[in-house]
DNA sequence: CGCAATTTGATTGTGCACAATTTAATTGTG
DNA sequence: CACAATTAAATTGTGCACAATCAAATTGCG
């Protein structure tokens, strides 16, 4: 009892070549890589390439509404913005109705940049080598896939149920 | 020519929703969560606990080739292993053939700390609600999707198609 | 041997992720 | 109206990813 029991059996489990969180994990670094090359041009990271693709599609926001959409809080969002507004992609203004937020707002420039980004989403889905078909069989995967380890990160912490 | 034709099929291409980078990236934070909380009774991060799996199976290594099975460089490696020993989890010493080399020992502490560990992947597979072969088949999926975008960012910066 | 090239880590600097805290504006309620 | 609660950003602090640079040890070659 308390054995060092079924070795075999019980090392699989820890072995890192079949655990999906490294292969995710290796698959998001690789596409992090290639959206480092294809942004260079555009003078973007890929974070700052997803706001602005959310600007681009829904117009200005405020960062509220960013970080909604990107599942990213005010601690990525306030300094990522700020260098977009440094860069002169973007302009940061307080909301008139409400003083608390901030509206994101595309500049002139910033609207201008769409034009080159066109061309990376289709460079990216060539280096996947994946055809559309098995690119978003791919894509609903990994969304039911993120629901399922959301629910379960909201489940898993229940613990301290004596408080007071 | 060089008109902006097509604006709807264009516009398709900027979708954050259709963008398989964004469900991916997604799916990679949502796993980071996850393992955050599963993780905090260890003491350990996710990138740490990687580290772990792979002393854990192949015993003590150089952080060389520890930055070669986890796709890490240094710049990653040289804190983490710190804040690892740090723990208590291991001790970094010298090499006595190569000084240029440091080999990562797991300490007694660190060795037992699997035990723990165990019941990590375990947490993780009911979690995702997905069965081994679906797993299985995701993971290879995402280990494909890897190779190829780590060929392309190799080819595509040699680009400049039209210089001098 | 002697020195250039290579290899291994460490360091520095930038940027993202996220928790925790803080500040200011707004809203709700008595 | 006054004040507590809520909300939106910003700030602070820790840790990871990665590029670039550096230092020390080793190797290889003339």
């Amino acid at each position: 009892m308390t054995a060092t029991e079924t070795p075999a059996a019980e090392a699989d489990w820890l072995r890192l070549d079949q655990q999906i969180c490294f292969s995710l994990h290796a698959a998001s670094r690789a596409f992090n890589g290639l959206y480092r090359v294809l942004l260079k041009d555009l003078g973007l990271t890929y974070p700052q390439y997803l706001v602005m693709l959310v600007l681009w599609e829904r117009g200005d926001l405020p960062v509220k509404k960013l970080g909604e959409l990107l599942r990213l809080d005010s601690g990525t969002l306030s300094p990522l913005v700020k260098r977009l507004e440094a860069a002169g992609l973007v302009r940061r203004e307080r909301s008139a109705r409400d003083e608390r937020s901030v509206d994101v707002r595309l500049t002139g420039q910033g609207a201008a940049l769409r034009e080159q980004a066109l061309r990376v989403p289709r460079s990216i889905a060539a280096a996947t080598g994946f055809d559309p078909a098995e690119i978003g069989e791919l894509r609903a995967r990994l969304d039911r896939l993120t629901s399922a380890l959301d629910a379960a990160a909201l489940e898993e912490p229940p613990a301290p149920p004596d408080r007071r």
